[in-house]
DNA sequence: CATAAACGATACGATGCGTATCGATAATAA
DNA sequence: TTATTATCGATACGCATCGTATCGTTTATG
């Protein structure tokens, strides 16, 4: 059942003026980065009056956050049937794939930097992105050590300020990459470490 | 030999105010974090013109990689005689500490805040903070290599990846504290993992 | 004494955030 | 039908800040 919107009096938010503004944001995103990003540039290539973004999103980074949000896909980092180390590289992939687009990257580097201005944001960011991953990640090493695939004395805190941190340094400082081959030297970089060294089936 | 101040025509600059505006702008940083951070702020507390500020950084960045550059001591990050894992650790040491100052931290943040929006920055943060600390790092791996403390297959850029990643995660994202605790876990989780295990001397 | 640069003070243009106000519009409730 | 209520676009505003420009003053060199 999907809740229906409740039917408040007055007239209704226009679903197509949000999805409007997303995409112009996702747009400037592309084309201005982050520097050039801005809610009265998001209203102007929306064709949307400012006030419309600001009665949705209370602040800019609240709109970053959502549009972060939008394009979130389904966790990878999850203990299916598969093994730990595929579920990793999976997840890997499916990050990578995802900030090889620009306006992706710059969606999450610009969340960090505005995030800085804003404790407030930088609680959202914590809540929504931050912690979810590294609980996904640590349920996925447990599951590993039940299974004997991930040595029991590891330290799981550490090890995903490890995967995750990398993606981030990478991302905030630029000093390289993040691509396939990235994905692929971490996989291979933490398993060679943290794995139980079982021979593969 | 100091090269004297090169003696040109002209009133010359004013060593006091240079260092009243560094002290002003740490002082800045303490109180007020990034988001208080301005250079207007800075003149007025350093009882000094803006003009003076500008004529010595071109930008607001500029003047933040300079307050990181000065407080900066000489990395410890260096095959001394000592071995590989002490140096690591007390690199980790020195920089937790260092960390704890807020200052110190608001400055780091605000930097790599700012390079987001400034390609020139970005590429002088990259240069002057990130890739000087991976030399060390580098250089310090492959001393280990020869030494047999480190592996041989062991990969060194996904490995400084994982280490100062880290670091820039925990201190830009602030899920988790950096403190003495976390330099521990990262030098055991490290060596857990790259070292040769061979026993201790 | 002439030149040249730094100094503080101040004003300025440009952006951009977030708020306020407007008449018009589109929905519900009586 | 009519009253109410919330959204719409448009526009103006206050405020902060960046970075630049200008000016008379001060402190150095030649």
């Amino acid at each position: 059942m999907t809740t229906k919107p409740a039917a408040r009096p007055g007239r209704p938010r226009d679903e197509a003026t949000h999805r409007a503004i997303l995409r112009a944001a996702n747009r400037l995103l592309h084309e201005a980065g982050y520097g050039g990003f801005s809610i009265e540039g998001v209203a102007l290539r929306a064709g949307v009056a400012k006030t419309s973004i600001y009665r949705r999103w209370p602040s800019k980074g609240a709109l970053l956050l959502d549009l972060y949000m939008e394009g979130l896909a389904p966790a990878a980092l999850e203990p299916s049937g598969k093994k730990v180390r595929q579920a990793f590289a999976a997840y890997l992939n499916q990050t990578v794939e995802r900030l090889k687009d620009a306006g992706w990257s710059n969606t999450l580097r610009s969340l960090v930097a505005e995030a800085q201005n804003d404790p407030a944001l930088a609680r959202l960011v914590r809540d929504k992105v931050i912690e979810p991953r590294r609980a996904d990640g640590r349920r996925l090493l447990e599951h590993g050590m039940k299974t004997g695939e991930i040595r029991k004395n590891v330290d799981i805190d550490i090890t995903l300020d490890f995967v995750f941190g990398a993606i981030w340094y990478r991302l905030l400082l630029g000093h390289a990459a993040v691509d396939e081959a990235f994905a692929r030297r971490v996989t291979t970089a933490l398993f060679k470490r943290i794995g139980n060294d079982l021979p593969m089936p």
